[in-house]
Order: structure tokens, then sequence, then C-alpha cells
DNA sequence: TGATAACCGAGACGGTACGTCCCGTCTTTTA
DNA sequence: TAAAAGACGGGACGTACCGTCTCGGTTATCA
């Protein structure tokens, strides 16, 4: 999204403070008033900036919050992986119950179901979100999984991507569609049917 | 939504057409234009109506599109059921291309991803739509899974909320953010996945 | 301006109390909330009367502030004079200063400037007030000045009309225009310079 | 009326060809559709302007409307002054007669009446034409009654103010309030007639 | 060590849409 | 059949933002 800069000859350069006051501004934006009244005139006011200093560097209102994720997320990763105790089961309990935390904080939920809705219906920031945010943390999980199944605690032939949509997708539709409370026993039971499967066992 | 009307004294009545009008003008802008530049304003020209026709009777553009998919839904329902021919998993994998076909279908798509921000967006309109739309297309499924429990097929003691859950979401949220192609293979795949679950069998 | 109604058979009459409430409520409500914020919408609620019944009888909001006009003079006339003392001079600047006093009133002073407005606007409406309203004024006050004429205090050939016109024009303009404080005074030194005429006397 | 702008940091300035069309635009516009059907909207789209960019600089339709005058009387003034032949009584009737035909003239009769609502019904637009229009106007016909007073043609102890209101007032009057036909021999008597006075003359 | 060119804040601009008020017409029900 | 009630199609209101466009003022290389 962040176009980088030439170091060319004659160019007076990005101003770093303007672009870390917006995303910040955009960020707390969204939690205070919303997705709906979000505006980038708001967004270049609270931050203190002219207009087409967003414009300038961001296609959307949409980009702009995107990168507000992408600079926090930057600040936490750094090689992050999920827990590896051996129970497959207890630690995916564990990981979907902090998903369902996460989830239910109202400081990160707002902005979230915003970029979600910006990704609804902007195919270009589905790619890009895609691949800087959505695919590293796929990534993070799908490396538990691979040791699980190396382990022989998951079928051979499974299709990794498709367990891991198994296993968060539900929790996400819930919580976008607020079809029911998000609770960590929802989680548990998630996990726990997930792994057996809808059949009787045996 | 649409509120019922007393008969009292000296009360001119709410206008059917221009209620349809609205409707059929919502439902087929969302398509034309899509959500972003979806307006009241064009919903009242388009369907030749004065806006405040609109503003009187719903509360915001989500719950007119709301009705539209009312007005839809309850021209098509009357009892549905889903197909039920003793094979649980051909019977799934039938619906779940049929709503794989439906998402892919750009008449309806780009109408259900606007209903489905509005519905994130607006709890109110959340707690309207669980009771009126999807609800009772939850029943249905439910009542087919229900069937499949009886003839053993599924496990005793699932909970047929969350098995719902599990074979719709992650459709549901691949669509949402495009999270990868929705193919009639990915629907076949879910359902086997869903039933036997992750872990290996035997 | 108001129809005369026929007192045939059959027939449903015209509510008197609606009329006067209507009437009643116009005036007030242009002292309350000013000429242009005046509706027939507020007249009607104002009056708990439906706005169909004031479009029955009246073509626009003008005429209805007419009728209200007419309602309060007819009440106030009956052959109604002007004080005749022998003195024309003091006589007139009794009459002049009375009509200071009540321009200066707000009760009477909005209320007529939305008239005025409306006169100004509509050839119509001030053909009528010219017979109905202005025209009965300026007799009254011309049959003062004939009185004077006989005996002798004016000059014989003066055109009375434009000899009103000339006592009462600038007042009315200085009142419309807010050209100058409207005060006693002035209108004394009104009189005395219509009198004298401005050229030296002698 | 006009804000004069700062020449201060930073600022985006006013556009001139803007401000002109706008003012061209609402002179029109009342001539063409009258004062009841004007409309910010209408002058807006006439001008090819945004609504915000007349709200910007304007607090109402009225004012506007002035400034469009405004704009006029300033093209043609400079230094005017009144006929001066040294026969007072011949050079009023030459220039109340131009009154006349410039308020017969549907060009400009229509503008003026608006003007002249507007006036009457706000005191802090009353102010300004006090100052900016009508003073100056004023000014120069006080000046002409001033060098006759000079000659002795004048009561020493004229108020010239009253004068003047006793000259054009009643022809402003019966113009706004169509109190009858405003013609050059209308004009004429009334010179005479405010000349010499309504008492007989010796 | 300027010059010079891009960036920056500010905010005016032509527009679109908002949600509200009122217009004048109409339909329904009651008395 | 007049009257109250009030919904209707419509036009305008004054406001909020859109994305674009000047304006000075301020850096920060390069010639």
């Amino acid at each position: 999204m962040t176009t980088q800069r030439k170091s060319s000859a004659g160019a007076a350069r990005r101003s770093e403070s303007s672009r870390r006051a917006i995303l910040t501004a955009a960020f707390e934006l969204v939690q205070e008033v919303g997705y709906a009244k979000l505006s980038v005139e708001g967004i270049a006011a609270r931050a203190g900036v002219g207009k087409q200093t967003i414009y300038r560097w961001w296609p959307s209102k949409g980009a702009v919050l995107f990168d507000a994720f992408l600079m926090l997320s930057e600040g936490a990763d750094g090689e992050a992986a999920l827990p590896d105790t051996g129970d497959l089961e207890a630690d995916l309990k564990t990981v979907l119950r902090a998903t369902v935390a996460e989830l239910n904080d109202p400081r990160y939920g707002e902005p979230m179901r915003a970029l979600s809705t910006e990704i609804t219906h902007d195919p270009e920031l589905a790619a890009v979100y895609a691949e800087r945010l959505d695919g590293p943390m796929k990534e993070i999980k799908k490396e538990r999984l691979r040791s699980a199944q190396r382990a022989g605690q998951l079928a051979a032939d499974l299709d990794l991507d498709l367990a891991v949509e198994m296993l968060w997708g539900p929790l996400q539709n819930r919580w976008l569609q607020r079809g029911g409370p998000l609770t960590p026993e929802y989680a548990d039971r998630l996990v726990e049917t997930a792994l057996n499967g809808l059949r009787p066992r045996r």
C-alpha cells in the first residue's frame, strides 16, 4: 500500500510524523465514531494534516485503515508462532479462546469490523489483505497444524487451508453476522467438533 | 421492520405500490451501482417516490435493503425443506453447491454483500435479520440434520447449531473475505471434512 | 377573498369555528416565528385543522393573513372617523403619532410587515387589499382633509389622494425600509413640512 | 457584506470569478422567476457553482441579492450628481420621472422588490443597505437640495433628510403597495405639492 | 550556499447526498 | 359533503464530505 519513495535528486521526502499521525487518528476515530461516520476529512483534522497529504499517499479511506492495522501488527509480530505443547486440542482451544477475547474487545472490534467491510467491497484491498495480513497469520496457523499432522494427530491427506477455515471461519462468521454470543465455551466446542467431525465416532 | 398500520379514524394509509417500488428499486440499484454508491436519493428517484416516503417507513438504507430481501424470500419460501434422500453427505453437497452458485451469481452476490455489511454495523438490524431471515433458514437446515441424527448418521450429542455453522460458516467467510475461489469442489471437500473431522479416521 | 357559501339543501356548511381558529392561528404565528417561517402546515397544526381546510378556502398563505387582518379591522371599524377639532395640524399630528405607535408595537408590526410583503409580490392580493382594507382607511383620511379644504385650510385644487400619500407615505416607507427611527417628533415634523411645503414661506 | 480576506499564511483565496457568476445569476434569476421562487439551489446551478460556495460567503439569499445590487451600483457610480440647472422644480421633476421609469422597468423592478422585501424582514441587512446603498444615494439627493437651500429656494431650517423622504417616500410606497399607477405626471404633481405644501399659498 | 522542487498545512472549489421541512394534492374515515 | 388526519410526489433547505485544486511556507538535496 505504502509507496516506497525513491531517494532521487531534489526531492523533499515523505513526512514520517504525518504518516503516523494519520494512521493513529484513523484507528482511534473508527473506534470512536464507527465505520459509517469515519471520514477522510475527520482523519485529517484529528491528525492535524492537510487532506491532500492523505490523498497523496492512499487511494481510499479503506487503504488508510488497512495501513493502520499493518502498523499495529508490525509492531507485534516478528516470527510469532502458535503454542505447541504436543496436545493439539488444548493448544487450539487456547488460541481460539484468545481470538474470541480479541474480537470481543471493543478497542479492536470496531476497527476490525470496518476493515472487514472494506475488504468485502474492495477486491483490490482484499488481495493486499490476503498477502500482507491474513496470509502470514494463516501460515502461522497452518504451521501448527502441520506439526500435528507430522505427529499423526491429523489426517495425512488433510487440506490445511480448509482446516484453518473450518476452525476460524465459524468464529469469524458468528462475529460478523452477530449470529450468537462469542464465548470461550463456544470456542472449545468448535475445536472438539471440528477435530472429531459431525458423524458418530466409531 | 414493516410497521403494522392501525385502522383508526382519519388515517391515510400506507401506499403498497410505493412500498414495492422502493424495495424493487433498492434491490436493482445495489446490483447496478454497488453498495458504496447506493443512496436513498437514488432509490427514491428510481422508484418514482419522494425521499420522505422512504424516511417515513425505514430508519436507514440498510433497513430498506433488508426488507427487499424479506420480500423476495417471502415470495419463495412456504414450508421449504432441504432434500432428504437418506444419503446425508450427498444431500449436503447438493445444497452447499447450490449455495456456492448463488453466492457467485452477480445478481444476488452484490445485494447480499451489502446486506451483510449493514448487519455487521447495525446490531438492531442484525437482531431482526436473525429472527426473520437467518432464523427460518437455519431451522430448515437443522431439520435435515435432525433427520440424519435420528438415523444415527450424526453424533447423538451433536449441537445442531454448531453443525450448521461449521458447514456454512467457512463458505460464507471465504466469500465475504474473498479468501479464495468458491467452487463446487470446495463445497464437496468442506462437507466431507466436516462430517469426518480433522483427525485421522481410525 | 372569503367565498360566500350558498345555503342550499343537503350541503354541509363551512365551519365558522375552523375559520376563526385558522385566522387567529395565522395572526399569532406570524408574530411568533416571523413572516419567513410562517407555513400553512404550521397554521393548520396550531389551529387544530386539516391542511385541506385551509386550501379549500384560501388560495395562498398571504390570503389567510389578509383575512386575519380583515377580521381584526371589522371588529374595530364601523364608521370610524378621524378627530376634527378644527385645528388640522394638531389633528394630523395626533393621528400620525397614533400610526407611529401602532407600527412600533411588536404585536402589529410583524404581521403588518408580512402582509405588506405579500402585497408587494402578489398583484391580485394588492387589488383586494386596496379595495377592502386600504381603500376604506384612505377614505376616512380623505374625509378629514376634505373638511379642512372646505374650511380653506388646504389648497382648493389639492389632490387629496396625493395629500394622503404625502403624509403617510414617508412614514410607511421609513418603517418598511428601516430607514430611521419612527418617533412622535418625526410625525410632527412631517405634518408641519407637508403642510407648509419645502420652499421658504412668503 | 463581502468579507475582506486576510492574506495570512496557507489560505486558499476566494474565487473572484465564482463571486461574479453568483451575483449575476442571482440578479438574472430574480427577474426571471420572481422573488418567491428564487432559491439558493437555483442560483448555484445557474452560476455553475456548489451551494457551499454561496453559504460560505453569504448568510442568506437576501445578502446575495444585496451584493448583486452593490456590484451594479459600483459599476455605475463614481461621484454621480443630480442635475443642477438652477431650476430646482424642473430638476426634481427630471429625477423623479427617471425614478418612475426605473421602477416601472421590469428588468429592475422585480429585483428591487425582492431586495426591498429582504430588507423589511432582516434588520441586519437593512443596516448594511442604509450604509452602502441607500446612504450614498441619499447624500447625492441631499447635495442637490443643499445647493437649492443656499440659493434660498428652500426653507433655511428645512431638514434635508425629511425633505428627501417626502419627495421619494410616496413614490416608493405607491410602488411597493401597488397603490396606484406610477406615471411621470404623478411625479410632477408630487414635486409641486411637496415644494409648495398642502396649504393654500398666501 | 543558494536554487529549486517536492511536501506540507490550510482550505476554497464544483459536486453529491444527507435527513428535514413544507408545498399543494390525494385518500380515508367520521360526524 | 365538510372536516380531521395524514400519506404522497416533489422541491429546496442548510450541512457534511467527497476528491481536486491552488496557495504560501518549509525542508533538503544538487549545482
